[in-house]
DNA sequence: GTAGTATGAATGAAGG
DNA sequence: CCTTCATTCATACTAC
């Protein structure tokens, strides 16, 4: 079944990210994961294809990656925030609620953060005209227009350790 | 990438699962582990956000536990059953090249033990400590379509004419 | 204390 | 979008 596996990736760039291994499968540097969390926790959160591209281009400089690998990325990653936050309220409420055998063990269960306070806006230029603010309201899912494919314009730059070429996904017509 | 999930637990109505350790990750009871594997061995597989909510509240009369843990743990059960399954079917398949027919008894029963029926049961009131009984459905998503394409603002639009056709860019890179 | 194994947790990749 | 599968990483536990 798994025969046709394949495919040595030797991970050239790799700086750390994950024991290099043979893959089948793209496994991102830590410079990809960080950059593309960034963009995440920037607001972007489903981007175009030609936003796609531009970040999968930008990306290639650490390693091998593919445009599907990025729109996976996006796709996981925004799934999984909401299942996780999803998740916790409940186990939140739920323990709330239930009578707690032991009390005290229960008392400072879940505090869980969940991730990302903020902390980010290095050095990102993005969203002319559109606040993302990323839901705060828990049971709430309405929030007008997720974020409608507007963000025109979505420039990146890391401020620390440059070695590689300013991210800039400016949408072509601009 | 490190949330803050450390906490610690006291394990508490632990009864000789494993050594009681200050634990980073969950560490089930033996008496979790039973319930779960029964749930398992009944047919449930795959359980939904409610049947977890339900399970993960009832066994963390054992101890902490969290609904993500629940999550996982028929993940990974179900995960690792069939990769079981898969491997044996390997061995299978390379001993009948192999040296044949003798051996079909013992193939015969690894084969088909395994397989199941798939059913879900929603009546998992194994557990008579609580009581709750409101299967409240919690979990309502609004699905709100927060479809907005293009054309969000400015709505004059032409007649019915849209744009593009409802075209599904996920190929167009893979 | 090291190796090996069982298994919790995470996530890339799809399918629908 | 949501769910599920496959693989992999990380760690608790056991045996030596």
């Amino acid at each position: 079944m798994e025969e046709g596996m394949s495919e040595f990736c030797i991970r050239g760039g790799n700086s750390g990210s994950a024991t290099g291994t043979k893959c089948g499968r793209w496994n991102p540097t830590t410079e990809q994961v960080k950059v593309l969390t960034d963009l995440f926790s920037s607001g972007l959160r489903t981007p175009s294809t030609d936003q796609i591209q531009k970040i999968s281009n930008q990306l290639s400089f650490y390693g091998k990656i593919e445009s599907k690998n990025v729109f996976y990325w996006f796709q996981n990653h925004k799934a999984r925030e909401r299942q996780k936050r999803r998740k916790v309220d409940n186990d939140v409420i739920r323990s709330e609620n239930s009578i707690s055998i032991n009390s005290f063990t229960q008392n400072f269960t879940q505090l869980y953060q969940v991730s990302e306070p903020e902390r980010v806006m290095e050095t990102l230029q993005l969203f002319p005209l559109n606040s993302f603010g990323e839901s705060e309201s828990k049971n709430m899912r309405v929030h007008a227009s997720d974020q409608c494919r507007d963000n025109t314009m979505f420039s990146y730059t890391v401020g620390e350790q440059m070695d590689h070429p300013p991210l800039d996904l400016r949408l072509s017509f601009m």
